[in-house]
DNA sequence: TGTACATCAGTGAACGCGCGTTCACTGATGTAC
DNA sequence: TGTACATCAGTGAACGCGCGTTCACTGATGTAC
């Protein structure tokens, strides 16, 4: 697999994806033809074909390379955050969070805008993919919360919570003026910092 | 505004919205056409002009409609609490609130399957609304915690986060079987006691 | 290395279809006298 | 009350358009000998 033909061909699909990610952010996925994606990405509506199925296969591919990216990033911001000891991982990961979510825009419309008024299929996985995000948050919740000996309740509904936030007032975020946007910023971690304390003092058995 | 023609006029209106409901509920309304509508509310296409100027224009009056209708279902929910002084009001809300978000999954959905993915008007009536819930639940909230002198740090943030992790797990909710979604409720409970009870320690100074 | 054949990414013409919108109309309902 | 006219919700034909998909094709690239 490293003929030119077949270097071509991966080009070709990349050329494609990128086009329908160019034209998602201007008017959203759910309303992406074949053609205008074709038409954008310079090739013949029938060579689409020749990479996916139809505009419903492309949309998977596309969540797949979302999620994949945005959990690559915020792994590793966690792990130069323990590394260098300094700063909250929690903060310092919903901060990548952001910055990914801004320079990206268009992927990450891709995950959140669209909840509904999709096929099944493409709900289905982008609901997989916020998961397996949320997955990773309530390990480094867990192994956080073990490593100051602060025990934290539920780390699940917490995480859940957390990402429900984050994905869905960053989502809102991509519309705005940058002032704006750094306001919502705030907003999202001083709402994870209130879901952090919640956590914190129900599993320190705190009654009020 | 008794005649004939003006009842017969409005009650057309109505099978037009209602029609858009049960279509949207199957596929989701950015793909809803204006002759699919009209065919389901038994018109001419041409007939769907005297009553609103687009689909899109449709898509506003809906929005309306369910935006009213939930904050008035809540509200009543809350006076009743408070009139019969048993139960928590937060948690009788949040209850309320699902209930009303099953049995109006076609309204329901409308208001929050589909954040982005339609024109930005649309997208900017659906966040209008939802700020007016949220709105409401900040003075309740408010009004509750001076009641019990229990004093709330961040009522803005709290009722902000709740209404988030209500509304989108509530909407992932409408997709599943009757056990799955009895088990998302409990999580958003859960989340939103997380959520208040930080909004408590924080008000209280309380520091871990 | 040269030749003959196989592969296959990309193409252009053509298809039938549902779309939104226009237009001039119809005929029941409403209004003025 | 009866008559003449105005209103206007609902219509059916027609339009041009972009859509997804099929098909047989081309010609550069790859492979076997």
């Amino acid at each position: 697999m490293v003929s030119r033909r077949a270097e071509q061909k991966i080009q070709t699909r990349r050329a494609i994806m990128d086009a329908a990610l160019r034209l998602s952010a201007e008017r959203g996925y759910a309303s992406l033809s074949l053609r205008q994606i074709a038409k954008e990405a310079d090739i013949a509506p029938t060579s689409f074909y020749r990479h996916f199925e139809d505009v419903d296969d492309l949309g998977l591919a596309l969540v797949d390379e979302v999620g994949t990216q945005l959990r690559q990033v915020v792994r590793q911001a966690r792990r130069r955050v323990k590394t260098s000891g300094e700063g909250s991982v929690v903060r310092t990961s919903i901060e990548t969070f952001m910055e990914f979510a801004t320079s990206n825009a268009n992927l990450f419309r891709l995950l959140l805008g669209e909840g509904a008024g999709n096929s099944m299929t493409f709900r289905t996985a982008v609901r997989e993919e916020v998961g397996r995000f949320t997955s990773e948050l309530i390990e480094t919740l867990e192994e956080e919360a073990n490593k100051q000996n602060r025990p934290l309740a539920h780390a699940e509904l917490a995480a859940e919570a957390m990402v429900t936030v984050a994905f869905n007032l960053g989502a809102s975020a991509l519309d705005r003026t940058v002032a704006e946007r750094a306001e919502i910023v705030k907003r999202i971690v001083g709402e994870v910092r209130i879901i952090m304390r919640g956590a914190e003092a129900m599993g320190a058995g705190w009654e009020p």
